[in-house]
DNA sequence: AAATTTCGTTAACCTATGTTAATTTTGAAG
DNA sequence: CTTCAAAATTAACATAGGTTAACGAAATTT
């Protein structure tokens, strides 16, 4: 793979403590496949095993359900520099009721489950650097149901315009009603009255 | 400490993967102390650091959330063999938001995060154990940020149900429903229904 | 630029759930 | 066993948000 893909990933994991070689590096730039996807496309849909865990270069990917009525609810956007995928799907090799794809053209290194494993042994840097990134999205999603438990709609849409503006500026707003859990039309609503009463 | 104590630890570790010597057994158990409480008796008050992350041998924790309206929202029961604790004061010494109590007369084990740590480089499986924990733990959060997307509050409550028996059996009505996020009259409402149109 | 599709807004009406309060049931403590 | 407190139920009423549909504005395609 070409430096300029892998190198953004390496800076990613030596920013978050892993120290590392020039042979790691090398390790690394061998297990991930780097892939540039359309807007549009699919890299993972609902009833497929999830074989590989996404980095996302460039672009900005999606990860949505779509529940008995037909509805689509979206769990996650993932813009640059985060990840995406199904780690249920990944480690037990069951299919995903998950489907993500890309909402702009978007570039992605990927990797497959055995060549995650077999990078933890040989760089044992990694092995904490993934036990902080899901203690980290552990964190986060307490602080995400907390927020459905605590706090209406309107709340919740400002405390996202807040934490992710780059996001809002770059998805529709229906499809952030879905990530918030209402109707486009209420998030309408809510944006009519928050930005009436002077923002 | 007593090896009652210690044992349903080193047999939960041990379930999940990790292969542990007797040095290692006697390491696990230094690192860790018993603690019995009373029902009600709080392990952890908003505004407090979490100074440590609690296993329950035996009795019930509840994990929540009191909003600026002086609601509690539960966040979480944990029962025998079940962690609790906030991992973000935890590891970032920051006050919690959370409050962790008992509903039961509850026995616990509790690590503090120097010990942990310290155990984690003396005990590389443990790794592996805590990463395992973690991904599952955000497995589970996936879950359950799903379902408040695409259920309705009666769907979630007959999930609950058949989902954690064990904890429905055990605390009352108006905690379950402050777990589901819906007020206690909606859940009575909810099994009105549910139990007269034949369960 | 025109045409077509997607998106956002608004309004009318509907439904699930919240709120409050009265009543009954259950359970704990003396 | 009795008493008292906590929990559950029920009903009346209030409200946030859902649904649908119509319309206008953007954005994309041709």
């Amino acid at each position: 793979m070409q430096e300029k893909y892998i190198k953004p990933l390496l800076n990613h994991f030596e920013s978050r403590g892993a120290v590392l070689s020039d042979t790691h590096n090398e390790i690394i730039g061998a297990a991930f496949q780097y892939r540039k996807l359309r807007k549009n496309q699919y890299i993972l849909q609902a009833g497929d095993v999830a074989r590989y865990e996404t980095y996302v270069l460039k672009g900005l990917l999606r990860t949505y359900l779509v529940d008995e009525k037909g509805q689509e609810h979206i769990m996650k956007f993932s813009i640059e520099d985060w990840w995406a995928g199904d780690l249920y799907s990944y480690y037990t090799n069951k299919p995903t009721s998950y489907n993500i794809d890309c909402l702009e053209e978007t570039e992605v290194l990927q990797i497959a489950r055995e060549d995650l494993e077999k990078l933890q042994t040989e760089i044992p840097g990694l092995n904490h650097y993934y036990q902080l990134l899901y203690r980290n999205s552990v964190i986060a999603f307490n602080k995400r149901v907390a927020a459905s438990l605590c706090n209406t709609a309107t709340e919740r849409y400002i405390e996202f315009i807040e934490r992710y503006p780059e996001i809002d500026q770059r998805v529709p707003n229906h499809q952030i009603a879905s990530y918030l859990g209402i109707a486009p039309a209420s998030l309408s609503r809510i944006r009519g009255q928050y930005f009436r009463s002077g923002r």
